[in-house]
DNA sequence: CAGCGACGATTACGGGCGTAATCTACGGGA
DNA sequence: TCCCGTAGATTACGCCCGTAATCGTCGCTG
């Protein structure tokens, strides 16, 4: 399921809080994008065409859900980068974050926390 | 600097070795993609025109050199995706491909290696 | 010196994307 | 009951992309 850059944001919506009218998308998005209504409405029915929503009627209106789950597309979407920019290794992208210091501490202490675990279940 | 998926093949090309003469880069390319030689012309000159890569006249033809450095392209995509996907962490990330079994035993090591390296730096 | 072959340059074309405006139909208030 | 507002549906439009075919030009070969 390919969903585009302005689509993924409205999912962002949905996956944060459904349903929800086209209206409250509008609402939880309209601020960081400077979107008109209809621009809105254009991305529903889009990712409606793709099936990676669903709407369920509510009255003279619908109400939208994600389909497409959260976990899904991030993992093909960061899966499908590692494989096009470091021919599938993770390590070597890692190290381009460590590079730039786009490692919080948090980050560090959750890394190092993965690894313990492998090591454990292993 | 915005570099498309088809561009992007071109450039690992290049990247691998330059300079190059088109048909060198069809050659290099070809395998994988099913591309025409013209398709192949057609990404060299757009990436020109974006001034990802140089030309220099070698008589009758010219030969393609990156210009764009391919770690920054890196580091610009997988930035950009961590951004839009995790909202800027990294371990959230990592883990996804921890749950895939993604991660192999090399990227495992450099991984630990890399942390251990953090610590001793701080 | 003329023609051909090989390059790069130009043009093509359908589909998706970002961004909307406009159309249409239905339900609620006067 | 009739009109109006509003929600979704349809249409728009220019740009980029993937994928080429065709054009034009320059140098080599006979």
């Amino acid at each position: 399921m390919q969903i585009s850059d302005a689509e993924s944001v409205v999912m962002q919506a949905l996956w944060q809080s459904s349903p929800l009218a086209a209206e409250d998308v509008f609402a939880a998005v309209a601020a960081g994008q400077g979107w008109q209504e209809a621009t809105v409405k254009t991305l529903l029915n889009r990712l409606l065409k793709k099936g990676a929503i669903s709407a369920e009627r509510d009255g003279r209106r619908f109400l939208y859900s994600p389909v497409l789950e959260r976990e899904q597309w991030q993992r093909q979407e960061s899966e499908s980068l590692v494989d096009r920019l470091f021919g599938g290794r993770v390590a070597p992208m890692v190290a381009h974050f460590t590079e730039s210091g786009r490692l919080s501490k948090k980050d560090l202490a959750e890394l190092r926390k993965l690894l313990e675990d492998i090591d454990d279940g292993h």
